[in-house]
DNA sequence: TCAAAAGTGTTTCCTATACACCCATGA
DNA sequence: TCATGGGTGTATAGGAAACACTTTTGA
């Protein structure tokens, strides 16, 4: 079916938008608009069993008293990727993130009640074994029970959680999570808190070496006071990310 | 393990960043710097049984003769996705948009060699049905088979091509690329063209059929002239996006 | 020898693909 | 009645969850 047009917005040259593009380059032409700018972390963390955010504390208004993401402006030279390292680096040595990746950027013209900024946010992971040094004005919080929070961090933390939930099962960003060696009840553990639901150790295990994302190591660790056999411990084969379910559906046809 | 904080950057007050920050409001500061910002969109429409890009053609440098995306700068009032709407308004009618999501940001300082620009790209999709009037240095490419391309948009195709596919398979994006009604062989054809390898009819149909993405309309269409049996007509449940099979794997433990 | 924790074997379930076969229509 | 394409029935395969059972340790 071919719609003819009618009720159509039919500009006849519509590469001239409205706003001066930034497009179309030429002596005595208006500048396009210039926005504020900056990136913003989701930094998690399982800390003695539950999924936790990195979060500060503000000190001034707007929203003094309210807790923020990490981040801060994007520097001139910069791209979000290594602005957002960098200011990292001055909470979370940026050694200890295991995976960093870029989740969305938030434009409401009213997120800052300042001036216009746009924000980007990534989301970062702190494998379990690390207790990085943080200021006193910075602190873990439960990522499933936020303080009050500052602008649309709230809803950022939470487009965070989603991303690692889903991500765990279909690749190995367990890694970033895990130390570098664990035990299968330490690692079902991890899943436990970041999934927010029982996983099972033993199908656990299955899965995952089904899938080539862990191998054991050889060694295992004593038994506890209170006995148990020892346990194996197991590391992720690979410390980037990789898609280890690729086709969980609609997978090609086998070749014949 | 704790680790004791050696080779760390440690500084004292880790809010106040080397680059003067957006968050620390007062008098006689420094202020942030300010950046281009502009909207592009994948818009992505399966026309004649290929999966098919709309890009325009720039007739001005840098890249002269190259292909773009659409897309432009950022309005003052306006967030992101108002913005790539009002933009595409000139190019393809906005009705004709059944979906449109945020795809991700590129912020390389040398993206653009005039001046600095980011640009937040969105993943926009167009029924197979409809045929929007487009400019004259506009048209649709094989999104397989990129053109010489402007920027880093070949990169950004790309991504949304990858974002189609992966959603086709774990949520109802299909709608958008259906008709309002449409035969099983006809939406294979659609998942096939998206996806780049053969998809049974006979099979999707009962994936798509239990996972309650799409019904039947009680209606069919007569078979054509080399005779056949009419071929029922279908439509999906519900046009907005929905996750029809979030518990791929790791789902929760069935309740006792 | 018993409790505790780890690990294995096995069953069941569910989903999706493959494929043979049946159905409805036009010429 | 036959070719053509749509639709159904059914077999097969694979992954994952559930659960009983075995192994290995400390006390």
């Amino acid at each position: 079916m071919v719609l003819d047009g009618r009720d159509r917005v039919d500009i006849p040259h519509a590469n001239a938008p409205a706003v001066p593009a930034a497009d179309e380059g030429g002596p005595g032409q208006q500048q396009p608009p210039r926005f504020g700018h900056e990136a913003l972390a989701v930094v998690l963390q399982i800390r003695e069993g539950e999924l936790c955010v990195l979060l500060w504390r503000r000190a001034l208004p707007p929203y003094e008293g309210f807790w923020a993401l990490p981040g801060g402006a994007l520097g001139a030279g910069e791209d979000l990727g290594v602005s957002i390292r960098r200011q990292l680096a001055q909470k979370v040595d940026v050694r200890d993130l295991a995976h960093l990746e870029q989740l969305e950027t938030r434009s409401d013209p009213e997120r800052d009640p300042r001036r216009r900024t746009l924000a980007t946010a990534y989301l970062g992971l702190v494998p379990a074994d690390v207790d990085p040094i943080v200021p006193a004005d910075t602190g873990w919080h439960p990522a499933a029970d936020l303080p009050a929070m500052a602008f649309d961090h709230a809803s950022v933390v939470r487009s965070g959680r989603r991303r690692l939930r889903a991500k765990l099962g279909y690749t190995n960003v367990g890694f970033a999570l895990a130390p570098p060696e664990f035990t299968m009840s330490q690692l079902s553990g991890y899943y436990r808190s970041a999934l927010g639901h029982d996983v099972a150790a033993t199908n656990l295990r299955r899965v995952l070496l089904r899938r080539g994302q862990i191998e054991e190591t050889g060694r295992s660790v004593p038994s506890g006071r209170s006995g148990g056999r020892p346990a194996a411990l197991f590391r992720f084969r690979d410390r980037n990310l990789q898609i280890t379910d690729e086709f969980a559906v609609l997978r090609p046809p086998n070749a014949p």
